[in-house]
DNA sequence: AGACAAAGTCGAACGCAGTCGAGTTTCTCA
DNA sequence: TGAGAAACTCGACTGCGTTCGACTTTGTCT
Protein backbone atom coordinates (compact mmCIF):
# COMPACT_ATOMS: atom_id res chain seq x y z
CA UNK A 1 0.00 0.00 0.00
CA UNK A 2 3.17 2.51 -0.99
CA UNK A 3 1.76 5.86 -1.23
CA UNK A 4 -1.47 6.45 0.54
CA UNK A 5 0.25 8.95 2.84
CA UNK A 6 2.33 10.61 0.12
CA UNK A 7 -0.46 10.91 -2.03
CA UNK A 8 -1.82 13.05 0.50
CA UNK A 9 0.82 14.76 1.53
CA UNK A 10 0.87 15.71 -2.57
CA UNK A 11 -2.88 16.73 -2.18
CA UNK A 12 -2.17 19.06 0.66
CA UNK A 13 1.28 20.81 -0.63
CA UNK A 14 -0.86 21.79 -3.32
CA UNK A 15 -3.47 22.44 -1.63
CA UNK A 16 -1.63 24.71 0.28
CA UNK A 17 0.37 26.48 -2.53
CA UNK A 18 -2.87 27.35 -4.24
CA UNK A 19 -4.61 28.40 -1.18
CA UNK A 20 -1.55 30.98 -0.63
CA UNK A 21 -1.43 31.89 -4.47
CA UNK A 22 -4.95 33.04 -4.44
CA UNK A 23 -4.57 34.82 -1.18
CA UNK A 24 -1.32 36.51 -2.23
CA UNK A 25 -2.79 38.09 -5.15
CA UNK A 26 -5.96 39.20 -3.82
CA UNK A 27 -4.46 40.53 -0.60
CA UNK A 28 -0.77 40.74 -1.19
CA UNK A 29 1.93 39.08 0.50
CA UNK A 30 2.07 40.65 3.84
CA UNK A 31 -1.38 40.93 4.18
CA UNK A 32 -1.91 37.39 3.90
CA UNK A 33 -1.39 35.29 7.32
CA UNK A 34 0.19 31.73 7.77
CA UNK A 35 -3.49 31.22 9.32
CA UNK A 36 -5.15 32.62 6.38
CA UNK A 37 -3.09 30.17 3.95
CA UNK A 38 -3.98 27.31 6.62
CA UNK A 39 -7.56 27.69 6.71
CA UNK A 40 -7.98 27.94 3.06
CA UNK A 41 -6.24 24.57 2.87
CA UNK A 42 -8.41 23.03 5.27
CA UNK A 43 -5.70 22.20 7.79
CA UNK A 44 -3.48 23.47 10.97
CA UNK A 45 -1.63 26.80 11.19
CA UNK A 46 1.47 24.52 12.76
CA UNK A 47 1.04 22.06 9.63
CA UNK A 48 1.75 24.28 7.14
CA UNK A 49 5.32 23.89 8.48
CA UNK A 50 5.99 20.50 7.99
CA UNK A 51 5.16 21.36 4.32
CA UNK A 52 7.40 24.47 3.89
CA UNK A 53 9.82 25.86 6.05
CA UNK A 54 8.89 29.27 5.50
CA UNK A 55 5.93 31.90 4.00
CA UNK A 56 8.53 32.97 1.02
CA UNK A 57 9.17 29.23 0.64
CA UNK A 58 5.86 28.80 -0.10
CA UNK A 59 6.03 31.52 -2.76
CA UNK A 60 8.91 30.48 -4.05
CA UNK A 61 8.20 26.89 -4.72
CA UNK A 62 5.15 28.29 -6.77
CA UNK A 63 7.66 30.98 -8.81
CA UNK A 64 9.81 28.32 -9.72
CA UNK A 65 7.32 26.72 -11.90
CA UNK A 66 6.38 29.65 -13.43
CA UNK A 67 9.74 31.12 -14.31
CA UNK A 68 10.36 27.57 -16.14
CA UNK A 69 7.28 28.55 -17.96
CA UNK A 70 8.74 31.90 -18.59
CA UNK A 71 11.80 30.88 -20.49
CA UNK A 72 10.80 28.65 -23.16
CA UNK A 73 8.79 31.25 -23.72
CA UNK A 74 11.54 33.18 -24.72
CA UNK A 75 13.35 30.60 -26.28
CA UNK A 76 12.53 32.16 -29.87
CA UNK A 77 16.09 32.88 -31.69
CA UNK A 78 15.56 35.84 -33.35
CA UNK A 79 16.35 36.44 -37.10
CA UNK A 80 18.97 38.64 -38.84
CA UNK A 81 18.89 42.03 -39.80
CA UNK A 82 18.13 42.83 -36.40
CA UNK A 83 20.94 44.96 -34.27
CA UNK A 84 21.81 43.42 -30.90
CA UNK A 85 20.60 46.79 -29.01
CA UNK A 86 16.54 45.44 -30.33
CA UNK A 87 17.30 42.22 -29.71
CA UNK A 88 18.28 43.12 -25.94
CA UNK A 89 15.77 45.36 -25.31
CA UNK A 90 13.45 42.67 -26.65
CA UNK A 91 14.54 40.25 -24.50
CA UNK A 92 14.39 42.32 -21.32
CA UNK A 93 11.05 43.80 -21.95
CA UNK A 94 9.87 40.08 -21.91
CA UNK A 95 11.48 39.75 -18.43
CA UNK A 96 10.16 42.86 -16.98
CA UNK A 97 5.98 42.42 -18.54
CA UNK A 98 6.63 38.72 -17.29
CA UNK A 99 7.28 39.99 -13.82
CA UNK A 100 5.77 42.84 -13.29
CA UNK A 101 2.71 40.97 -14.77
CA UNK A 102 1.38 41.24 -10.67
CA UNK A 103 3.05 43.58 -8.82
CA UNK A 104 2.80 42.06 -5.73
CA UNK A 105 4.17 38.86 -6.73
CA UNK A 106 7.00 40.99 -8.40
CA UNK A 107 7.90 42.73 -6.01
CA UNK A 108 8.14 39.75 -3.62
CA UNK A 109 10.19 37.81 -6.27
CA UNK A 110 12.77 40.10 -6.87
CA UNK A 111 13.10 40.38 -3.31
CA UNK A 112 14.16 36.86 -2.99
CA UNK A 113 15.85 36.19 -5.64
CA UNK A 114 18.24 39.11 -5.88
CA UNK A 115 18.97 39.59 -2.04
CA UNK A 116 17.90 35.96 -0.49
CA UNK A 117 18.40 35.16 2.69
CA UNK A 118 20.71 32.31 2.60
CA UNK A 119 22.19 31.40 -1.27
CA UNK A 120 19.82 29.35 -3.31
CA UNK A 121 21.15 26.87 -5.30
CA UNK A 122 17.65 26.42 -7.39
CA UNK A 123 18.08 30.49 -8.10
CA UNK A 124 21.27 30.78 -9.14
CA UNK A 125 20.64 27.83 -11.83
CA UNK A 126 18.12 29.88 -13.53
CA UNK A 127 20.00 32.92 -13.29
CA UNK A 128 22.53 30.86 -15.26
CA UNK A 129 19.84 29.73 -18.29
CA UNK A 130 19.68 34.05 -18.77
CA UNK A 131 23.29 34.42 -18.52
CA UNK A 132 24.06 32.01 -21.15
CA UNK A 133 21.02 32.71 -23.32
CA UNK A 134 22.27 36.40 -23.21
CA UNK A 135 25.92 35.15 -24.05
CA UNK A 136 24.63 33.94 -26.87
CA UNK A 137 22.96 37.10 -28.38
CA UNK A 138 26.00 38.48 -27.39
CA UNK A 139 28.38 35.81 -29.22
CA UNK A 140 26.54 36.12 -32.33
CA UNK A 141 26.77 40.14 -32.62
CA UNK A 142 30.54 39.74 -32.04
CA UNK A 143 30.69 37.67 -35.08
CA UNK A 144 28.49 40.19 -36.77
CA UNK A 145 31.32 42.82 -35.84
CA UNK A 146 28.47 44.49 -34.10
CA UNK A 147 30.84 44.28 -30.32
CA UNK A 148 34.87 45.24 -30.01
CA UNK A 149 36.56 42.05 -29.80
CA UNK A 150 38.03 42.04 -26.51
CA UNK A 151 34.80 42.48 -25.14
CA UNK A 152 34.57 39.76 -22.36
CA UNK A 153 30.69 38.77 -22.71
CA UNK A 154 30.18 37.31 -19.30
CA UNK A 155 31.04 40.71 -18.15
CA UNK A 156 28.93 42.25 -20.52
CA UNK A 157 25.61 39.98 -19.27
CA UNK A 158 25.97 41.60 -15.93
CA UNK A 159 26.70 44.88 -17.34
CA UNK A 160 22.64 44.67 -19.10
CA UNK A 161 21.26 42.67 -16.52
CA UNK A 162 22.50 45.38 -13.80
CA UNK A 163 20.53 48.03 -16.15
CA UNK A 164 17.93 45.77 -15.72
CA UNK A 165 17.55 45.47 -12.15
CA UNK A 166 17.91 49.59 -11.96
CA UNK A 167 15.51 50.27 -14.11
CA UNK A 168 13.08 47.59 -11.91
CA UNK A 169 14.20 49.38 -8.83
CA UNK A 170 12.75 52.69 -10.53
CA UNK A 171 9.39 50.92 -11.53
CA UNK A 172 8.93 49.81 -7.72
CA UNK A 173 10.47 52.73 -6.39
CA UNK A 174 7.27 55.00 -8.35
CA UNK A 175 9.87 56.82 -10.41
CA UNK A 176 8.72 55.33 -13.86
CA UNK A 177 5.14 54.61 -14.11
CA UNK A 178 4.37 53.50 -17.86
CA UNK A 179 5.82 50.81 -19.78
CA UNK A 180 6.64 53.02 -22.50
CA UNK A 181 9.14 54.93 -20.87
CA UNK A 182 10.32 51.92 -18.97
CA UNK A 183 11.40 50.90 -22.74
CA UNK A 184 13.20 54.18 -23.19
CA UNK A 185 15.27 53.98 -20.41
CA UNK A 186 16.52 50.86 -21.60
CA UNK A 187 16.68 51.98 -24.97
CA UNK A 188 18.87 55.21 -23.50
CA UNK A 189 20.73 53.73 -21.02
CA UNK A 190 21.26 50.40 -23.54
CA UNK A 191 22.47 52.77 -25.85
CA UNK A 192 24.84 54.42 -23.85
CA UNK A 193 26.68 51.58 -23.46
CA UNK A 194 27.26 50.74 -26.55
CA UNK A 195 28.71 54.41 -27.40
CA UNK A 196 30.64 55.33 -24.18
CA UNK A 197 30.01 58.47 -22.25
CA UNK A 198 33.53 59.79 -22.77
CA UNK A 199 35.20 62.11 -25.43
CA UNK B 1 13.87 79.09 26.07
CA UNK B 2 13.99 78.18 22.90
CA UNK B 3 14.71 74.65 22.65
CA UNK B 4 14.84 73.01 25.65
CA UNK B 5 12.68 70.75 24.28
CA UNK B 6 14.85 70.23 20.96
CA UNK B 7 17.43 69.94 22.84
CA UNK B 8 16.39 66.86 24.54
CA UNK B 9 14.79 65.42 21.40
CA UNK B 10 18.33 65.78 19.79
CA UNK B 11 19.64 63.88 22.46
CA UNK B 12 17.77 61.10 22.84
CA UNK B 13 17.79 60.95 19.31
CA UNK B 14 21.56 60.26 19.14
CA UNK B 15 20.97 57.87 22.06
CA UNK B 16 18.71 56.00 20.30
CA UNK B 17 21.27 55.70 17.16
CA UNK B 18 24.07 55.00 19.42
CA UNK B 19 22.60 52.04 21.50
CA UNK B 20 21.28 50.87 18.05
CA UNK B 21 24.54 50.76 16.81
CA UNK B 22 26.03 48.98 19.56
CA UNK B 23 23.12 46.55 19.64
CA UNK B 24 23.28 45.53 16.11
CA UNK B 25 26.91 45.01 16.13
CA UNK B 26 27.12 43.05 18.89
CA UNK B 27 24.01 40.79 18.38
CA UNK B 28 22.81 41.55 15.06
CA UNK B 29 20.25 43.17 13.35
CA UNK B 30 17.57 40.48 13.59
CA UNK B 31 18.42 39.58 17.13
CA UNK B 32 18.14 43.13 17.76
CA UNK B 33 14.41 44.24 19.47
CA UNK B 34 13.39 47.52 19.36
CA UNK B 35 12.77 47.07 22.97
CA UNK B 36 16.29 46.24 23.84
CA UNK B 37 17.22 49.51 22.19
CA UNK B 38 14.82 51.10 23.78
CA UNK B 39 15.95 49.93 27.14
CA UNK B 40 19.61 50.32 26.43
CA UNK B 41 18.61 53.99 25.48
CA UNK B 42 16.59 54.27 28.94
CA UNK B 43 13.41 55.15 27.14
CA UNK B 44 9.78 53.33 26.41
CA UNK B 45 9.39 51.30 23.59
CA UNK B 46 7.16 53.12 21.86
CA UNK B 47 8.82 56.18 22.02
CA UNK B 48 11.03 54.85 19.59
CA UNK B 49 8.65 55.17 17.31
CA UNK B 50 8.48 58.81 17.49
CA UNK B 51 11.88 59.06 16.66
CA UNK B 52 12.18 56.63 13.85
CA UNK B 53 9.03 54.77 11.24
CA UNK B 54 11.19 51.39 11.70
CA UNK B 55 13.57 48.92 13.22
CA UNK B 56 15.00 49.86 9.32
CA UNK B 57 15.35 53.84 9.61
CA UNK B 58 17.27 53.76 12.67
CA UNK B 59 20.22 51.98 10.74
CA UNK B 60 19.51 54.09 7.37
CA UNK B 61 19.89 56.92 9.69
CA UNK B 62 23.14 56.08 11.24
CA UNK B 63 24.44 55.27 7.49
CA UNK B 64 23.64 58.44 6.10
CA UNK B 65 25.33 60.87 8.57
CA UNK B 66 28.23 58.79 8.90
CA UNK B 67 28.47 59.02 5.08
CA UNK B 68 28.18 62.08 4.96
CA UNK B 69 30.97 63.05 5.83
CA UNK B 70 32.88 60.83 3.76
CA UNK B 71 31.05 61.99 0.94
CA UNK B 72 31.91 65.51 1.62
CA UNK B 73 35.59 64.83 1.65
CA UNK B 74 35.17 63.13 -1.76
CA UNK B 75 33.51 66.09 -3.20
CA UNK B 76 36.15 68.39 -1.99
CA UNK B 77 40.02 67.65 -3.38
CA UNK B 78 39.88 68.14 -7.25
CA UNK B 79 43.53 69.76 -8.27
CA UNK B 80 44.97 66.59 -8.14
CA UNK B 81 44.62 64.36 -10.91
CA UNK B 82 41.69 62.46 -9.76
CA UNK B 83 39.90 61.00 -12.15
CA UNK B 84 35.71 60.40 -12.42
CA UNK B 85 36.25 56.67 -12.55
CA UNK B 86 38.36 56.66 -9.38
CA UNK B 87 35.65 59.05 -7.61
CA UNK B 88 33.02 57.08 -8.85
CA UNK B 89 34.84 53.67 -7.08
CA UNK B 90 35.40 55.52 -4.03
CA UNK B 91 31.98 56.22 -3.68
CA UNK B 92 30.84 53.09 -4.50
CA UNK B 93 32.87 51.22 -2.28
CA UNK B 94 32.11 53.82 0.88
CA UNK B 95 28.51 53.01 0.39
CA UNK B 96 29.33 48.98 -0.41
CA UNK B 97 31.29 48.43 2.65
CA UNK B 98 28.84 50.61 4.89
CA UNK B 99 26.13 48.47 3.99
CA UNK B 100 27.31 45.03 3.81
CA UNK B 101 28.91 45.77 7.59
CA UNK B 102 26.37 43.74 8.86
CA UNK B 103 25.06 40.97 5.67
CA UNK B 104 21.26 40.51 7.13
CA UNK B 105 20.63 43.91 7.61
CA UNK B 106 22.05 45.44 4.56
CA UNK B 107 19.90 42.46 3.07
CA UNK B 108 16.62 43.94 4.58
CA UNK B 109 18.04 47.66 4.00
CA UNK B 110 17.98 46.81 0.29
CA UNK B 111 14.61 44.79 -0.09
CA UNK B 112 13.12 47.48 1.56
CA UNK B 113 14.39 50.42 -0.42
CA UNK B 114 14.47 49.04 -3.81
CA UNK B 115 11.37 47.18 -3.72
CA UNK B 116 9.21 48.72 -1.19
CA UNK B 117 5.76 47.75 0.31
CA UNK B 118 4.50 50.66 -1.13
CA UNK B 119 6.63 54.02 -2.20
CA UNK B 120 7.73 56.21 0.63
CA UNK B 121 8.98 59.45 0.38
CA UNK B 122 11.18 59.15 3.05
CA UNK B 123 13.31 56.92 0.87
CA UNK B 124 12.79 58.39 -2.39
CA UNK B 125 14.75 61.74 -0.30
CA UNK B 126 17.84 59.59 0.67
CA UNK B 127 18.09 58.20 -2.86
CA UNK B 128 17.87 62.05 -3.92
CA UNK B 129 20.56 62.89 -2.11
CA UNK B 130 22.88 60.08 -3.39
CA UNK B 131 21.58 61.53 -6.91
CA UNK B 132 22.23 64.83 -6.53
CA UNK B 133 25.53 64.00 -5.33
CA UNK B 134 26.30 62.19 -8.20
CA UNK B 135 24.92 65.01 -10.29
CA UNK B 136 27.90 67.29 -8.72
CA UNK B 137 30.93 64.66 -9.62
CA UNK B 138 29.61 64.73 -13.04
CA UNK B 139 28.68 67.71 -12.97
CA UNK B 140 32.40 68.61 -12.09
CA UNK B 141 33.93 65.60 -14.68
CA UNK B 142 32.13 67.11 -17.91
CA UNK B 143 33.81 70.88 -16.81
CA UNK B 144 37.03 68.80 -16.54
CA UNK B 145 36.29 67.67 -19.91
CA UNK B 146 36.17 63.80 -19.08
CA UNK B 147 32.59 64.09 -20.58
CA UNK B 148 31.28 64.17 -23.46
CA UNK B 149 29.06 67.22 -23.57
CA UNK B 150 26.16 65.82 -24.25
CA UNK B 151 25.74 63.65 -21.59
CA UNK B 152 22.00 63.62 -19.31
CA UNK B 153 24.10 63.52 -16.21
CA UNK B 154 20.88 62.49 -14.10
CA UNK B 155 20.42 59.34 -17.09
CA UNK B 156 23.99 58.71 -16.10
CA UNK B 157 23.56 58.96 -12.24
CA UNK B 158 20.96 55.87 -12.71
CA UNK B 159 23.20 54.15 -15.42
CA UNK B 160 26.22 53.80 -12.41
CA UNK B 161 23.18 53.01 -9.73
CA UNK B 162 22.65 50.43 -12.00
CA UNK B 163 25.83 48.59 -11.81
CA UNK B 164 26.02 49.28 -8.00
CA UNK B 165 22.61 47.53 -7.80
CA UNK B 166 24.14 44.51 -10.10
CA UNK B 167 26.74 44.36 -7.94
CA UNK B 168 25.30 44.23 -4.59
CA UNK B 169 22.48 41.63 -6.40
CA UNK B 170 26.49 39.61 -6.97
CA UNK B 171 27.12 40.15 -3.20
CA UNK B 172 23.83 38.30 -1.86
CA UNK B 173 23.49 35.77 -4.50
CA UNK B 174 26.82 34.14 -3.39
CA UNK B 175 28.32 35.56 -6.96
CA UNK B 176 31.42 37.39 -5.59
CA UNK B 177 32.78 36.84 -2.11
CA UNK B 178 35.31 39.35 -1.38
CA UNK B 179 35.75 43.18 -0.81
CA UNK B 180 38.72 42.94 -3.61
CA UNK B 181 36.44 41.11 -6.09
CA UNK B 182 33.88 43.64 -5.63
CA UNK B 183 36.03 46.85 -6.63
CA UNK B 184 37.29 44.64 -9.49
CA UNK B 185 34.07 44.00 -10.43
CA UNK B 186 32.96 47.93 -10.25
CA UNK B 187 35.92 49.17 -12.02
CA UNK B 188 35.64 47.00 -14.82
CA UNK B 189 31.57 47.23 -15.29
CA UNK B 190 32.59 51.27 -15.01
CA UNK B 191 35.42 51.15 -17.30
CA UNK B 192 32.76 50.05 -20.18
CA UNK B 193 30.50 52.55 -19.41
CA UNK B 194 33.56 54.71 -20.34
CA UNK B 195 34.71 53.19 -23.16
CA UNK B 196 31.52 51.93 -24.57
CA UNK B 197 31.74 48.47 -25.94
CA UNK B 198 30.75 49.30 -29.53
CA UNK B 199 33.61 49.34 -32.37
C1' DA C 1 -4.31 -9.13 14.69
C1' DG C 2 -1.67 -6.41 17.83
C1' DA C 3 1.81 -3.54 19.38
C1' DC C 4 5.43 -0.48 18.74
C1' DA C 5 7.65 3.07 15.88
C1' DA C 6 7.47 6.69 12.67
C1' DA C 7 5.27 10.31 10.51
C1' DG C 8 1.83 13.74 10.51
C1' DT C 9 -1.30 17.16 12.77
C1' DC C 10 -2.50 21.22 15.21
C1' DG C 11 -3.82 24.45 19.14
C1' DA C 12 -1.23 26.90 22.35
C1' DA C 13 2.52 29.65 23.26
C1' DC C 14 6.59 32.70 22.22
C1' DG C 15 9.05 36.65 20.57
C1' DC C 16 8.88 40.73 18.28
C1' DA C 17 7.49 44.88 15.20
C1' DG C 18 4.55 48.24 15.33
C1' DT C 19 0.01 50.92 17.22
C1' DC C 20 -3.13 52.98 20.68
C1' DG C 21 -4.62 56.01 23.86
C1' DA C 22 -4.29 57.72 28.41
C1' DG C 23 -1.20 60.28 31.17
C1' DT C 24 2.72 63.81 31.53
C1' DT C 25 5.69 67.62 30.22
C1' DT C 26 6.60 71.81 27.74
C1' DC C 27 5.05 75.79 25.22
C1' DT C 28 2.23 79.92 24.39
C1' DC C 29 -0.19 83.83 25.11
C1' DA C 30 -3.38 86.69 27.43
C1' DT D 1 1.54 83.64 35.99
C1' DG D 2 -1.56 80.30 35.03
C1' DA D 3 -4.54 77.73 32.12
C1' DG D 4 -5.39 75.56 27.93
C1' DA D 5 -3.09 73.63 23.75
C1' DA D 6 0.44 71.06 21.71
C1' DA D 7 3.97 67.88 21.91
C1' DC D 8 5.92 63.92 23.99
C1' DT D 9 6.12 59.43 26.56
C1' DC D 10 5.27 54.73 27.39
C1' DG D 11 2.95 50.36 29.14
C1' DA D 12 -0.46 47.59 27.26
C1' DC D 13 -2.24 45.60 23.25
C1' DT D 14 -2.62 43.55 18.47
C1' DG D 15 -1.21 40.71 14.81
C1' DC D 16 1.89 37.70 12.74
C1' DG D 17 5.63 34.26 11.76
C1' DT D 18 7.46 30.48 13.72
C1' DT D 19 8.19 26.70 17.29
C1' DC D 20 6.71 23.33 20.86
C1' DG D 21 4.98 19.34 22.42
C1' DA D 22 1.02 16.52 23.16
C1' DC D 23 -2.08 13.86 20.38
C1' DT D 24 -3.58 11.06 16.15
C1' DT D 25 -2.90 8.41 12.05
C1' DT D 26 -0.30 5.29 9.22
C1' DG D 27 3.23 1.83 8.41
C1' DT D 28 5.83 -2.34 9.80
C1' DC D 29 7.13 -6.52 11.81
C1' DT D 30 6.07 -10.77 14.29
Amino acid sequence: MAGLREQKKAETRKAIIKSAVQLFSKKGFEKTSIEDIAKAAGIGKATVYTYFSAKSDIFMTYCDDELEEAFTDLKKPKDDGVTLLNQLIEFFMIKFNFITQNHEFGRQLLREMLFPKQVDEKVKEHDQRYFDFLYELFFAAQERGELADDQDLYQLSVHFFSLYLGILAGWYGGYVDSVEEIENWMRDLFSQVFKGIGR
